[in-house]
DNA sequence: TAATAATGACACCGTTTTGATGTCATTTAT
DNA sequence: ATAAATGACATCAAAACGGTGTCATTATTA
């Protein structure tokens, strides 16, 4: 299950999304208000996405948030992974195999990490210019 | 990512399927010892697993535990579910269209059912006679 | 330059979930 | 009877989650 806050990015994305490239930039709360986000929690969530390069943000008077790059570069992959990256891995073992004392001969290990791969290839796929 | 739980529930059906069928009970002891799994933690954590009809147990002095279905029916869909059906479901509205005031328009909606689908199916497919 | 409008940074907080452990009752074989 | 096994709880510390609060900084504009 994705986090509130994976949600929420996925909300904020979208709502740029849609504004197209030649809109400016935005400003929070208007995001907040028209994608039902509590604004200071928004805030947060924005700072993480500006971190991960998905989102730009303008500071002063007239400024705000608009997306980084072009719609069609970003997926839900990307905002999840930015947004709320524990729920992409499928088991703590995936990315730490140190931290399963029977990971050698483990015949699940192998097959959990396809289905994982497939799952972020799925999501990778999912661009915001096709979920518009 | 699933729970630990989830995952030690893996590891006891690993190790119940391991035995085959012709094998009776074996005591939880001996699977906690085997598997590295702490012995109360999996005690309930078998508790779940034989009220999901995952496993059956017989109690008194030479009782044990032992899968309750042919580990052909037994897949790791029906393990995560009856442990961690959370990390199942990718998003609360999935379930409760009613938790996301957002849900009509919302183009996510339709395409993470989708990606949770193909997900659960490759889950589906991992039964136990194929990774033993 | 002063006021205003916006984000940046970061600390804090209550609740729920997680990952166990503890205790005692009940059942069954010997 | 006794020993060996599960059943059924109750409890608990630590972490994660979902949010809030405060103040600093930057930029526009009157």
């Amino acid at each position: 299950m994705i986090t509130r806050e994976a949600d929420y990015a996925i909300r904020v994305v979208l709502f740029l999304a849609r504004r197209g490239p030649e809109a400016g930039a935005v400003a929070s709360d208007s995001v907040a208000e028209g994608m039902l986000i509590p604004y200071r929690f928004l805030r947060k969530i924005v700072q993480r996405l500006v971190t991960a390069g998905i989102v730009v943000a303008r500071r002063g008077k007239g400024g705000g948030i608009a997306l980084a790059r072009p719609k069609a570069n970003l997926s839900l992959l990307d905002v999840l992974q930015a947004a709320d990256p524990r729920s992409l891995q499928l088991n703590v073992c995936l990315d730490q195999p140190a931290r399963c004392a029977l990971s050698r001969g483990c015949p699940v290990h192998g097959e959990l990490h396809r289905v994982q791969s497939v799952l972020h290839s799925h999501l990778e796929e999912l661009t915001f210019d096709r979920l518009v």
